[in-house]
DNA sequence: TGTACATCAGTGAACGCGCGTTCACTGATGTAC
DNA sequence: TGTACATCAGTGAACGCGCGTTCACTGATGTAC
């Protein structure tokens, strides 16, 4: 196979991003292999080298596509107009059972910790991006000064109670924790 | 070497257990070989089979070894007698700054989300031990039914904060990150 | 007290396995004539 | 329009490596006599 049209190979790197992007969020960026991940995409693992320099690149392209996804209306689309919206969507039970879909930050953060500079530089100019889009939305009546501090605390607070969701294995517990979570989200918010 | 002091075994065992319990918080459970671990204990690979029967069961007695050290005044001493104290040393730059000493469950949570329900369970267990010694410093003001919720808030808060603060690398960020985090968590736990 | 023996914590080479990566190759396509 | 050629996305076997685990073994010790 070679030479189709000339978007062809444009194409296939796009699906094995979007791909990556799913996998490394549902199983950690160590818990996906090439050849694996290769073959999900239709091919076989040598040619995964025609597209990306190395494993490296194609998680710095994963975290990008992820998290413009998860802002950007993508399946998840966890990304909504107003705050109150977005909390509950990002604490929503929907949210807690589909990290693949979801926001890239909680599910890849504590992975990215551990990893090179390289790809967690990029991870950190997306946050910012994230941590803006909160501020932004806050009520009138938070002070300038104050905007960022508190788009920070709320996305803590969203972070940290999700991560709880997802760990424990009782269905009660779990959803009155997110319940809990979103309601506290909101008062940080002022909203 | 065989057959020292009836105490022997148990000792060697101990401080295997005690080295995978901060390694495995540093650098992740997956980041940990046997042969290194057991290298840095004084050891070789084989003998690590003559103290477990595998990995998993390390990862399991590291976990419990962890969580106790944190409640019960280790290295660390994230215990505390009050809940200011214990939210001041959670969110410190020093509990910021080594992982290895600090908290099993921000350390590893997300780690053993991906692992297997054996280790899960245990982590189950002393996590409820974590959430029952915060529930009990409350203030008094505080109803019996809204203890349990308002503690897995605060630790939620804690939770998100801490892993926030890890990663942002940027170090001026990070301490306000840590203050604020302190300031809303006290908040939320009425103190 | 001195010697022979049994024990078993620890040794270290080897196992199969999956990883990321390399590389000689293939064969469907677009292009040149 | 038909044929020869160059391209290069994708193939698939092989690489070295580190992993968790196995196993025949060693040798310092406690015990028996």
């Amino acid at each position: 196979m070679a030479r189709y049209d000339k978007g062809r190979k444009g194409e296939t790197r796009r699906r094995i991003v979007e791909l990556a992007a799913r996998r490394f969020r549902a199983e950690g960026v160590d818990g996906v292999g090439i050849a694996k991940l290769m073959s999900e995409a239709g091919l076989t693992n040598g040619g995964f080298y025609a597209h990306f320099e190395s494993k490296e690149e194609l998680v710095k392209e994963a975290i990008v596509h992820a998290i413009s996804e998860m802002s950007g209306g993508g399946a998840a689309d966890i990304g909504a107009d107003d705050l109150p919206a977005f909390i509950d969507r990002y604490l929503s039970s929907i949210h807690r059972d589909h990290p693949e879909l979801g926001c890239a930050i909680a599910a890849m953060l504590p992975d990215l910790t551990r990893r090179e500079p390289d790809s967690r530089f990029i991870f950190n100019e997306e946050f910012k991006a994230t941590l803006d889009y909160i501020a932004q939305r806050l009520p009138d009546f938070v002070e300038a000064v104050d905007r960022q501090p508190r788009a920070i605390a709320i996305f803590s607070h969203l972070l940290g109670t999700l991560q709880m969701a997802r760990f424990i294995n009782d269905a009660a517990s779990s959803e009155s924790i997110l319940a809990r979570g979103r309601a506290e989200a909101k008062r940080l918010a002022g909203v």
